[in-house]
DNA sequence: TAGTGGTCTAGACCACGGA
DNA sequence: CCGTGGTCTAGACCACTAG
């Protein structure tokens, strides 16, 4: 029985100011667990203790961890299965990445993207990249530039900001050997789990090289996102430029 | 104390066949109430029955509705207000009219749109419209097609279309005394609650009607969202072809 | 002060998966 | 068969709002 998370169990909500800011017991068990997520305590895949174990650690009700668990859960970080555990999400699953990447095609059935890294390079975050990814003008970054094919059909064009100082050996040929997801391979190699995004959409006109790229002339509209990626605690990880082409693919999404 | 729901109770889950598929009690709560939302019972805005009550109507525990509410509100369906009660969502209410419209200025403040009616019109449904609003090509359709401005700059046309039998009655006039959302009148003034949308995203050139509306060259890229909203019970009551001038403006989305 | 939603508990039992 | 998550209950008490 680990007791090192809360010797005098987690704050007692009932005798508590009225003044201060009420959180409730299930919150703080939330943010314990998250805060074991972000030590690695448990890694992407691994099956978390029972609820009841949970309950035993942070002396409180099953049911208290249950609702702490159940909105981890709505969040996609844990993932219940019924009879088995609850586990950490990871990238590596398909039911996750096909959250992360909304092109649908038109017609036919979905189809695996097939990746070629185009670049991978260290450089220093000018002003806008370092603003997204709260680093300091100047700061290394690792730059990468990929293309995306279904079917064979050149369709993404990606640019892609890492901080270099949490990827540290993040190189081409890292990349190339990694025949999964990329935010799979941040997660196994560098225990950074994606765990929301924001993204902007716009269209634009093709500029020359992504047109070459893709194939097609300079200046059709192309459907740019830009994304900001974060991790445990909002830290943003990752900005990410990219250029859909979309004759043949959509982008979905689902508003609620 | 209204027992028309369930004489007796409701369906007992602990005496069912294994084989048969389960639902768990709440679940069935759930869908009463979505049942009686869909009868008007309780319209946008009304606050419905405490959970007492509701435990009481339906011969369960107070806890039993509250997990069924919980979802209702997960899905911004029912609202609730600590200390108040429980309401049913309403599209005047702009916290729900951001979640619809998500358009953002790329800087600067969010502003109210200003909306022009263009067209309204009743025609036929041709064959992509009767498909996407679950019609027979031939059944009666409202056509709209509308402009709007942010800040006095044109930014949005709609194409809509919506099914002449569950509005009947709406015609240029009343949308143009309508200052609210487009939603709020449909709820209003035909008792129809938009709950859900499913949309496509895709860059498109201009085409040269809605190029001269925006007053923007035409072939110039736009974003052009093909929308189809659902009400309570997944039925689809709107389709809606908007094209979104992306120069100052994004459209944002959150993937979890 | 009354009424509403919100939290927390303890316990019983069911559904599911795997050994 | 056991251990996991999932459901349901009854009851106590807290937090918020409004009259």
């Amino acid at each position: 029985m680990d007791l090192t998370d809360s010797p005098s169990p987690v704050q007692a909500p009932a005798r508590r100011e009225q003044t201060a800011a009420f959180s409730p017991l299930y919150q703080q068990i939330r943010q314990l667990l998250l805060q074991a997520l972000e030590k690695g305590e448990w890694k992407p895949g691994d099956m978390i203790p029972s609820e009841f174990d949970l309950a035993r650690r942070f002396h409180v009700s099953q049911g208290t961890v249950r609702k702490a668990i159940d909105e981890l859960a709505a969040e996609h970080i844990l993932i219940r299965r019924q009879g088995k555990g609850t586990f950490v999400a990871t990238h590596r699953e398909p039911v996750v990445r096909f959250r992360f990447l909304r092109l649908s095609p038109s017609d036919g059935e979905a189809v695996p993207a097939e990746s070629e890294i185009l670049w991978c390079r260290k450089m220093r975050a000018n002003a806008e990249v370092a603003a997204a990814l709260d680093l300091r003008s100047g700061d290394g970054v690792i730059y990468i530039r990929r293309l995306l094919r279904f079917r064979g059909e050149p369709t993404v064009v990606d640019d892609i900001y890492l901080p270099a100082s949490m990827f540290k050996g993040l190189t081409m040929a890292v990349l190339t050997e990694n025949d999964g997801p990329l935010y799979g391979l941040l997660e196994t190699r560098f225990g950074v789990s994606m765990v929301r995004a924001d993204e902007r959409l716009r269209a634009v006109p093709a500029a020359e090289d992504v047109a070459q790229l893709l194939n097609i002339e300079c200046n059709k509209p192309l459907l740019r996102v830009d994304r900001v990626s974060y991790t445990y605690g909002d830290r943003a990880v990752e900005l990410r430029y990219g250029h859909y082409l979309t004759d043949q693919y959509f982008y979905r999404n689902t508003l609620m």
